[in-house]
DNA sequence: GTTTAACCCTGCACGC
DNA sequence: TGCGTGCAGGGTTAAA
């Protein structure tokens, strides 16, 4: 399941092999669910008109979300969610299609971009987008973990007004977006607090900890290329695995010793989520 | 305000 | 070998 860090690398290899670049045509195939990928739009046609013909600009990432900024008659934004089995991947255009794609953009120049998802949580719409430059469809996600604004202060006191649970917090959107539940696990271990903490019970220095975790899992993620763990289908743009499963630290690694005190590692589950924690190391 | 469960979907592991 | 079942997960929504 792709999160901020996958998603990120797929943004930077996007920016070097897209951008500048103009869409001949859009086709979103007669697959079984490809209705259900593109369902924000009633027709075929929604998604694949307004694509036609624009240049992509700019691609921005905002959570787990993918955005591709568009020059066309309007501000138009295509919006690419990977969901849990989502890939993006540039493809030859007369390459085989793999199973599971939906859909399909013709490059001038030569070259594909296609959508693959076996499950279809994944989804793909096209808006436009405000004066700001921002998706209106995406205005209740929370701060990017990585960006200037969540600040210190701001990641305290969102701490201090709830009392749910760290491990709901850290995977709510709303809240900082685009954290889900292998990154959730190994914040949590790093900063050596446990999943089922209420928020509001941290000390300022249990915070800091958080707060430094968070920033430092995600970019050492970002340095692997991202996590393809056990039932992980995640692949870069070129269909290449992320490294940064073994670095892993809790996320699957049930019964297997800590690394910093050897207890076994235990596996609960929390508003039908896996979590994985040590319960020595996590308090 | 918070938690829980259900829903969507396919691939895979497992037991019979 | 082949079938049925259960599980995994992200986001959303409804109910508790």
């Amino acid at each position: 399941m792709p999160e901020l860090p996958e998603v990120e690398v797929i943004r930077r290899d996007l920016e070097k092999e897209v951008v500048g670049r103009e869409i001949r045509s859009v086709e979103v195939r007669n697959t079984k669910n490809a209705m259900r990928v593109i369902r924000r739009h009633r027709r075929r046609r929604d998604l694949e008109d307004p694509l036609a013909g624009a240049t992509v600009t700019a691609v921005d990432r905002r959570g787990k979300y993918l955005v591709f900024h568009l020059h066309a008659d309007a501000d138009l934004a295509l919006v690419v969610h990977l969901g849990m089995s989502g890939q993006l991947l540039q493809s030859a255009a007369g390459a085989g299609y793999e199973n599971h794609t939906h859909v399909v953009l013709d490059l001038v120049g030569g070259g594909q971009l296609r959508f693959v998802d076996p499950r279809t949580f994944g989804e793909m719409f096209v808006t436009t987008t405000g004066e700001d430059g921002e998706v209106k469809e995406l205005r209740r996600l929370g701060l990017d973990p990585l960006e200037d604004q969540l600040t210190w202060q701001h990641f305290s006191k969102f701490l201090s007004d709830h009392k749910m649970k760290l491990k709901s917090l850290l995977m709510d959107q709303r809240f900082v977006a685009g954290i889900g539940n292998i990154y959730s696990d190994e914040i949590l271990y790093l900063a050596g607090l446990h999943p089922s903490r209420a928020c509001d019970t941290l000390s300022d220095t249990e915070v800091r900890r958080l707060y430094r975790a968070m920033q430092e899992v995600l970019q050492e993620a970002i340095r692997h290329r991202g996590t393809s763990a056990d039932d992980e289908q995640y692949r870069d743009l070129y269909g290449a695995a992320g490294d940064h499963r073994s670095f892993l630290q809790v996320y699957q690694r049930e019964g297997q010793p800590c690394r910093r005190c050897r207890t076994a590692i235990e596996r609960g589950r929390w508003s039908n989520r896996s979590t994985y924690f040590c319960p020595k190391c996590q308090v």
